[in-house]
DNA sequence: CGCTGGATTGACTCGGATCAAGTCGAGTGG
DNA sequence: CCACTCGACTTGATCCGAGTCAATCCAGCG
């Protein structure tokens, strides 16, 4: 199976053969690590960076009144800040979902690898501003969707996120997400997100199941959530309009069928 | 009056002589702007880096319904992604809130600085994970927090940021934003962040007249909000304990009083 | 085969939105 | 200098989406 790093930066920058293999190099010794285990903590010195091979996980904040917060999903292929390093502490805590691999890229190395090889310096800070974007768009879902509409934002984030290192089989994909993270991460409550899924399977949209979603009418979804893909800066998108329903000649994944 | 941008820098990483006056250089014709201004809208093909010399801006987004999400407040001395010109297209606009001077880095030359530069480059990357974190934590707040906690943390949020710049004078800074702009930055209606900013004048914590707020108490408002300042990677931290208020010596200005 | 953690459903409550009047204050022009 | 105007701020009454509390169901697992 393909380096899922290598797949999604290929995404954003071509990459010679030489930068592919640079990127293989730095990431043959992944570490394995078990479920809902701490990558780093809040408060931690950072070192290394952190790149998803296999597995998920979640950036998170617990607050005072004991309550959790998930800020962002890491799904294979994804990485953690690329100049962690300079900072004195992390302001927020990594932990796995299910069982991962990971590699650890040392800040040296990395400088190394970003300076010599101006492809892979493309790709991450696309990749950076990317995440950022998600960043943006997780705000602007909390702020002003409704929770019909933030849980179809999110699902359809994650099938297009899924769709740039094919996760999903047909209209399938693998989502190793209990309800609670998904509500912790919405900003809802699981009771609620219960309600909502029921709603979503009943509009014929889509369907989750332990494990994994189906997106049975992927253009539906994206009309629901007012999705518009393009906070995620794939290259090749739509040339024309914009409807809020992402469309056009092979975009990332939601196009109408 | 001080380079607010060189000011900022210099809050995150030590600068040469010789840094500062690239920097200055780098920003001494800005252009003048109106408020209400858009300095990029999106969809446009982003060029040089913004950096804001003087006046307020914000990020924001409009959704499909006409509702406006606000995802940022950039004051004097923030600028804008480094990486910026990497994208096809911008996935949000910036606005000005009053008057502003703007200064425009060409991409070229932001790359010249940074390169030859390691100061530059050092306080640059972190004042970008600082602008990250920030994003994060009005995930978290809008996520997780009640609307008074809300206000009192964005409060404090733009409290510690204008201390960063001498913005204050005495407890109270000049704030240009509108209750309508607080409202869509933190993701609720005008109406209800008037009853809320009432609700934190009866508590003596603050209070916002039009164009400033007065920071009566420091320690208690950080207390309404859970406000931790660790999100802004400020230098010179307290060395201690996590406690939720921020406090130790030289902390960037909501010490316990 | 019972234990445990997630998923599901119902009944009730409440925070914040919505709708609807005002009021205040800074310009503007006569 | 004062009346007019327009946008922003305030306040009250009502409504509804989502939270809370509480059972119950279900699947995987020791």
């Amino acid at each position: 199976m393909a380096n899922r790093f290598v797949q999604k930066l290929q995404g954003y920058a071509d990459l010679t053969a030489t930068e592919i293999l640079a990127l293989e190099q730095a990431t043959i010794h992944p570490r394995k690590l078990a479920a809902k285990h701490d990558l780093i903590r809040e408060g931690d010195r950072p070192g290394p960076v952190f790149v998803m091979l296999e597995g998920w996980a979640f950036r998170y904040k617990i607050l005072p009144s004991g309550t959790r917060q998930i800020m962002a999903f890491l799904m294979p292929g994804d990485c953690c800040d690329l100049h962690i390093g300079l900072l004195a502490e992390m302001d927020h805590s990594i932990q796995t979902v299910s069982s991962a691999r990971v590699a650890m890229i040392p800040r040296a190395e990395m400088d190394r690898l970003m300076s010599e090889h101006g492809g892979i310096a493309r790709a991450m800070y696309i990749a950076q501003l990317a995440d950022e974007g998600t960043l943006r768009a997780w705000i602007v879902s909390m702020g002003r969707r409704s929770s019909l509409e933030r849980v179809a934002h999110l699902m359809c984030e994650l099938y297009v996120r899924g769709h740039a290192i094919s996760l999903e089989s047909g209209n399938a994909f693998a989502l190793p997400l209990s309800q609670i993270m998904l509500a912790d991460a919405l900003g809802m409550t699981p009771v609620h997100i219960n309600r909502i899924l029921k709603q979503l399977r009943l509009t014929g949209a889509m369907q989750l199941r332990r494990g994994s979603v189906n997106i049975l009418a992927p253009a539906k979804l994206a009309q629901i959530a007012g999705f518009d893909e393009n906070y995620l800066h794939r290259r090749m998108r739509r040339p024309s309009s914009r409807t809020g329903i992402s469309s056009g000649p092979e975009s990332s994944g939601l196009k109408d069928l």
